[in-house]
DNA sequence: TATTTAGGTCAGCCATATTGACATATTTTG
DNA sequence: CAAAATATGTCAATATGGCTGACCTAAATA
C-alpha cells in the first residue's frame, strides 16, 4: 500500500506525450474529482434528508445564507437553472419558514430572500460537515495545501465565469466579517 | 480585480478560531469545489446529447473502458447505484454498440463489460474534454500543481475507501500501459 | 442436492431538471 | 401618460436518473 503513492508519483507522467499522438488523458484526477465529490457532497445528505429536504434545498440555502437579501434573479443566475425549479424548492422552504421574502425597498417587484435564523443553523450546519471534511483533509497536507486547493479550484472554472465566482466570494466575505463585527 | 486574489490571501484565514466558537466555514472552497466541479462535468455534456446520452451513461462508459472485462457487481460498487439504475443504461449502451458482454471464462454467470471501439472512441473523447481543462488549468499553476491537486482530492474521499479508488486507478493505469506496449 | 451467487427484469415511485405558455405587479421609456 | 420592459410566480407536460420491492434464471458452491 505504501508503495501506491511513491511509485505512482514517478510514474504518473510516462513522458510528454510522442509527438502527433493525443495526450494520454488525466484519469488520476479525473476519477478524484468524481469520487472525491461525491462524498464531499454525500455529507449533508443524512442530515437534509431528516428535514424533507434534498439537494436542491441545501444549494439554495446555501447561497441565501451567503447572500443574504439576494434577488431571485441572482440567485437563478448563481445555480444556473431555471425559474420553475427554483420555485418548487423555494416555495416549500419558504413555507417551512427556513427562507422569508422581503420587498425591495428600491424595486418593489423585486422578492429579496434571506434565511431565517432556522434556515441559517441548517446552513451551517451542513457547511460545518462540508468544513470538517476539508480540515480534515488538508491538516493531512503540508501548509500552503489550502492555497494550492483554491488555485486548483479556481483555475478549473470557465475562464468566462471565473472573475464572477471570486467576486461573489469575496463580497459575502466581506458582508459575513462586516455582520460579525456588529455583533 | 488584481487586488481581489491578493488582498484575499492574507484575509481568508482570519485567526485560529478564538476558543470555543465554532470555526468559521470554509466558504471559499465549498464554494470552488461548486463551481469547478460544474463545469468539470459539462463539458461532456454537449457531445453526450448528440448520442442521446445523459451523465449516467457517461459514467458507467468512463469506467467500463478504464476497466476492461470488469463485473457487473464490480462496476455497481464503483458506481453504487443499484442493478436496477444500471440496468436501464447498460442495455441502451449494449443496444447500441457502445459496450458488450462476454461470458466470463471461470464463472459463467458473469457478463464481463468491454467498451467496442465506438464506445472506447467516444469514451476516449470525453476523457479529453475533462484533460483539456484540467490540462488548462495547470498550465496556469506552477509545476507541482498536478501532485498538489492529486493529493488534496485523494484527501478528500472517505478514508474507508481512500485505498480502493487508489488501488482502483493503479490498477487501470498498468492494464492501459501493458495494452499500450502490446501494440 | 440445496443453497448461494451473478445477473436481469418488471412495476411503481421520487427528486430534480427542462420547455412553453401565461399572469401580475411594478418600473422604465418614448 | 401609455406602452414596453422587467421581476417574479405558476400551470402543465416531459426527461433523466435515482430508489425500493418482488421475482426470475443460470451457474457455482457447500
Amino acid at each position: 500500500m505504501a508503495d501506491l503513492n511513491i511509485a505512482s508519483a514517478r510514474d504518473r507522467h510516462p513522458a510528454p506525450d510522442p509527438a502527433g499522438q493525443p495526450p494520454e488523458p488525466s484519469w488520476d484526477l479525473i476519477e478524484l474529482l468524481f469520487f472525491a465529490y461525491r462524498d464531499f457532497v454525500g455529507d449533508p445528505d443524512e442530515v437534509l434528508a431528516k428535514f424533507g429536504f434534498g439537494r436542491a434545498h441545501h444549494r439554495v440555502l446555501h447561497f441565501v445564507n451567503r447572500h443574504p437579501g439576494i434577488t431571485v434573479a441572482s440567485l437563478l443566475d448563481i445555480l444556473k437553472i431555471t425559474k420553475q425549479s427554483l420555485g418548487r424548492v423555494l416555495k416549500q422552504m419558504i413555507s417551512e419558514g427556513y427562507i422569508v421574502q422581503k420587498e425591495g425597498a428600491n424595486d418593489r417587484r423585486q422578492r429579496l430572500l434571506y434565511a431565517t435564523p432556522k434556515g441559517e443553523a441548517l446552513a451551517m450546519k451542513l457547511a460545518g460537515l462540508q468544513t470538517a471534511r476539508i480540515t480534515r483533509a488538508l491538516r493531512e497536507l503540508g501548509p500552503g495545501a489550502h492555497e494550492a486547493a483554491r488555485r486548483f479550484l479556481v483555475a478549473m472554472i470557465d475562464a468566462s465565469g471565473r472573475d464572477d465566482v471570486l467576486r461573489q466570494i469575496a463580497r459575502a466575505d466581506q458582508l459575513r466579517k462586516a455582520a460579525h463585527q456588529a455583533r
